[in-house]
DNA sequence: ATTAATACATAGATTTACGATGCATTAAAA
DNA sequence: TTTTAATGCATCGTAAATCTATGTATTAAT
């Protein structure tokens, strides 16, 4: 019942989209450091979940990536596409609208209730 | 990218253990219509999910069931035991530092950011 | 010289929820 | 009264997402 592992699940490919939205360029490990640093480390993105998902967006053109020569390394730099930044939106608002849902579910009373 | 459907991972038993917190004793069905009720139709818990997490968490000891005759109908009301009420609070830490921290992700902007 | 950090990648396992389906009772509507 | 909808349980197979483990290679620090 390890639960920040589980409930990451559907929220990864928005945190991406969101941090390339706001850098506009960033190479994989730096998005992973960026979600590191920004939530104190209180969220990991590994490089199995961090690499399959940068992939899959690029598939779906909502990313596009350009390597660049780091001495002998190739980072690879990516950036939103049109598509990726309306995506960006509509995934960002559905989250916004999915974590203010379950705050209420968790910390509304319903009326009737009773609290034992 | 459907993501109301991907965003729930992790969530439906805390949500089962939360509400059976508030009513303490609950039927199936009935959980699956206090959900849909107090989240105005934006999650709906499938009988494909409820019932097997149910049963899971029956395993686990977190909950209990009494079978109870409605006509000629067998109802099984679950409640929390002990070990229950204590991983529900557990639960409800965790998803509430997730739903604190996702927050901040996607609403702050870094000091150093740009959003072009 | 060795370790840690940087930087990419993938294969396989695990977990989770869902869709489809099935059975049966009961209330409502036609 | 017949039919439909709602109630109430259940399971099987599938799909999607992330993780673990593993691999390769460069670079900085000790």
């Amino acid at each position: 019942m390890n639960s920040s592992k589980e409930l990451l699940k559907g929220t990864l490919t928005t945190i991406i989209l969101k941090l390339l939205s706001e850098n506009k360029r960033m190479y994989g490990y730096e998005l992973a450091q960026a979600v590191k640093e920004r939530t104190k480390g209180k969220i990991l993105i590994k490089e199995g979940s961090l690499y399959p998902a940068l992939h899959k967006l690029e598939q779906k053109e909502l990313i596009q990536c350009e390597k660049v020569n780091i001495g002998k390394r190739v980072r690879k730099y990516y950036h939103l596409t049109p598509k990726g930044k309306t995506q960006k939106e509509v995934a960002i608002d559905e989250l916004k609208e999915f974590l203010n849902t379950m705050h209420q579910l968790i910390t509304t009373q319903p009326l009737y209730g009773h609290t034992q």
